[in-house]
DNA sequence: CAGCTCAGGGAAAACGGTTTCCCTGAGGCG
DNA sequence: CGCCTCAGGGAAACCGTTTTCCCTGAGCTG
C-alpha cells in the first residue's frame, strides 16, 4: 500500500498537507494549485488511506458492529435476522461503511465480549436484542469511552436508549380492534415469549383496545407461550380442553396471535379440530412473513423488518457522527393486511350448534 | 480505554515488557515474578489491547471480510447465502475473529472496492462468487501487498486459487448414475445459469455418467436455463412441445435438474401436464433445500452449504496465518438423498399409451 | 579479581495517518 | 520605510502497539 508520505514526496509537499487536502480540512489555507497537485499525485500512485492508521489517529473507523444473540443457524432459520441485516447492509453500503457481525450464543456471552466490540474496530453497535431486560445495555451505557449503540427490534423504556422497532402497542391494538370491528367480543390472546419486550407491548395494545371498546378483560383466555408455531398448536389444544361440554359457549370467537409463526401453528391445529375459519373462528397474526402468510390466507399486522433495519442503520450513523443524541426513538407504524383468516363473528351459530 | 502505558506504570515496567508478557513473546527472558505483576496489573486496570494499534504495528487484525455480489435482499431470499454465512460465522466466533460483510450489487462493483477491502481492516477475504470467470480474481491476485482470499461455492480451475465447494462433477455424475441405475436411458438435463462454474461441472458429471454407461449423448434433451424455479417450469413446457405427436416416444423418462429450485418448478409444471411421478417420469435435483425438498418428496443430491461455509472459514484462517498455501482445494463429497420423485423406468408403458 | 556470559528488562523506532502550532514571505497600510 | 496581517505550508507530536537492539548487573570461570 502506498503511504501518505509517498504521495507527499510525489507532490513535493509535506504529509500533513496531503492529509489536509484529501480530507478537505483547512483547505481554505491550501492554494488551488497545490490541492490539484496533491490530488493528482494521489491518483497517480493509487493511494488509499489505511483505515486503521486513521482510526488510531482518532478518526472514525467508518465501521459498525451488529451484535446478535441467537443460535448458530439463525441466519438460515430466523425470519427476523435476514431481512433486518439486509436492511442494515443496504444503508451502510451506500455510505461506504463497513459492517462487522458478532453472532453470540446468548446475551451473557455478548456481555463478556464488550471489550472485544470496543477495541477500536467499530464506531458503534447495533444490538438485535428482543429481551425485555439484560445488563448488557447498562454495561454499554457505563462504558468509557462511550460506544454509541442502538437497539433494533426492541423498544423498551429507558433514559437515553436509542430504539428502532415496530410500534408494538399500536400493532396489538390494531389487531384487536380489527377483530372487535368484525363483531368479536371474546378474543383470545396467544402470547409470545414472556421476556420479550414486544410481548408486553402487544399485550398492552390488546388490553387498551378491549378497554376502549368497553369489552371485559378475561385472563382466562390469555395464553402464555413462545414465538413459535408449536406454541400456537399447543394453545389451541389448551383452549379446546378448556371450553368443552358446558363451557363450550364461552369459547372465544377470535384469536389474536402475537406472531405469524404462532398463528400458523394455530391454523394447523384448528384444521385438525375441524374448526372452520373464518366462519367459526377468526385468527390474526403479527409480522406478515411474506410468502407463507399469503399462501395460508392469514390476516395479519405487517411490519417491514427490512425497513426497521434500514432505519436502525441511519440512526446509528447519526449517533456515531454526533448528529442525533441518544434517546432517539423510531417506531414503525404497523399496517393491517386483510386476508381470509378473519371474518364477521358468527359466534351465535356456534352456540346453537352446541 | 486503558492503554498499555497505564498497565506498564501500574506494574512498574516498560510498555515493551507488558507487550511481551501479554503476547507470550520472548517470555523466556521475563522473570516469573514480573510476568505475574504485569498480568495482575492488566487485570486490575481492565486492559484490552486496541486492535487497530496492533494492526498498525503489523500484526494480524483477526478479522476477515466476506464479499458477496447479490441483490439487496439476498440474505432473505437466497438459499445459499444464509447457511453459508452461518457456517463461516460459527467458525470465526470460536476463533474470536471478526467478520466484516461486504454486500455488493455485482462483481464489477466489488472490483472497484478492492482498495476498500484492502485498507488494512481485514487479514483476508472470502468471496462467495459463483460465476465462471471475473477479473476480480486476477486483480486480487496481483494486489500488493497480497491479500489472501478463498473462493466459496466456486471451484474453477486456476493456478494458486483456493476453492471450497461441492464436488459438482461428482454430484452431476451421481445424479445421472442414479437415474441410469433405475433403468432410465433418455435423461434430460435442465441446466442452471450458463456462466456459473457449477453449471459446467454438473454438466460434465452428466456427460461422464452417460459415457461410462455407454449411453448416447443427445444435445436435444439438454435445456439451458437459470437456477430458478421458473426455469424448470419453462423447460418442462419446452420439452412437452418438443415431444408431441409422432415424437412422443422420444420424450425422456427422467429429468436431471441442476438445482432443487429448478426441480420444484419442473414438479409443478409436470403436475399441470398431469404427468405422474415417478411412474411416468423421474426427477432429481441438487442441493437438498431442507424443508421444501422433503415436503415435496424430491430425490436430490445433498450439499451441506453450512459445512462449506465452515470449511471455507478454516481454509481462510489457515491462509491468513500462513499455515496453508494458496491453491488448496476442498471439494465436498455429495450425498444421494432418496425420496419419491425418482423410480424405475416405466418408459415402455408410456410408449404403449401413445 | 578480571573477564565472560547471559538473564532481565528498558529505550526508541516504526506502523500511517491527523492535527496543532509555528514559520516564512508577500502585500497593505500608515 | 517599518510594521502588521494573513495566506500557505512545514515540523513535529500523537494515537497504542510491537519489536529490535542495547544496557546493566549478577554469577561463573580461570
Amino acid at each position: 500500500m502506498a503511504s501518505i508520505r509517498e504521495v507527499a514526496a510525489e507532490a513535493k509537499v509535506s504529509p500533513g498537507t496531503v492529509s489536509k487536502v484529501l480530507n478537505e480540512r483547512g483547505n481554505a489555507s491550501i492554494s488551488r494549485a497545490t490541492q490539484a497537485r496533491v490530488r493528482e499525485a494521489a491518483e497517480r500512485i493509487g493511494y488509499h488511506p489505511s483505515s486503521i492508521a486513521r482510526g488510531l489517529a482518532g478518526m472514525r473507523m467508518n465501521a459498525i458492529g451488529v451484535v446478535m444473540a441467537y443460535d448458530e443457524e439463525s441466519l438460515t432459520s430466523d425470519p427476523y435476522l435476514g431481512p433486518c441485516l439486509d436492511g442494515l447492509l443496504s444503508i451502510y453500503k451506500q455510505e461506504r461503511q463497513k459492517v462487522t457481525l458478532f453472532l453470540e450464543q446468548n446475551w451473557d456471552a455478548a456481555l463478556q465480549n464488550i471489550p472485544f466490540y470496543g477495541d477500536g474496530h467499530c464506531d458503534g453497535l447495533a444490538l438485535i436484542i428482543p429481551r425485555t431486560t439484560h445488563p448488557i445495555v447498562d454495561t454499554l451505557r457505563s462504558q468509557r469511552p462511550h460506544l454509541p449503540f442502538v437497539l433494533v427490534g426492541d423498544s423498551r423504556e429507558g433514559e437515553g436508549l436509542t430504539c428502532i422497532d415496530l410500534d408494538n402497542v399500536t400493532a396489538g391494538r390494531m389487531a384487536t380492534e380489527h377483530l372487535i370491528s368484525l363483531g368479536h367480543r371474546r378474543i383470545a390472546a396467544f402470547q409470545g415469549n414472556a421476556d420479550f419486550c414486544s410481548n408486553d407491548q402487544r399485550f398492552k395494545g390488546y388490553r387498551d383496545a378491549l378497554a376502549s371498546a368497553g369489552l371485559p378483560y378475561d385472563p382466562e383466555i390469555v395464553y402464555p407461550g413462545v414465538y413459535f408455531a408449536e406454541s400456537g398448536v399447543e394453545n389451541v389444544r389448551r383452549m379446546q380442553k378448556q371450553f368443552t361440554g358446558d363451557n363450550r359457549s364461552g369459547r372465544p370467537s377470535a384469536i389474536f396471535c402475537f406472531s405469524d409463526s404462532i398463528a400458523f401453528g394455530a391454523l394447523e391445529a384448528l384444521r385438525k379440530y375441524d374448526i372452520h375459519m373464518p366462519t367459526e373462528i377468526s385468527v390474526i397474526g403479527i409480522d406478515d412473513l411474506t410468502t407463507t402468510a399469503q399462501q395460508r390466507g392469514l390476516t395479519t399486522i405487517r411490519q417491514s423488518v427490512r425497513s426497521i433495519g434500514q432505519r436502525a442503520a441511519i440512526a446509528l450513523l447519526g449517533l456515531a457522527r454526533g448528529e442525533i443524541t441518544p434517546g432517539f426513538r423510531d417506531l414503525q407504524l404497523p399496517e393491517l393486511v386483510l386476508r381470509s383468516s378473519t371474518g364477521a363473528n358468527a359466534g351465535c351459530k356456534i352456540i346453537r350448534r352446541g
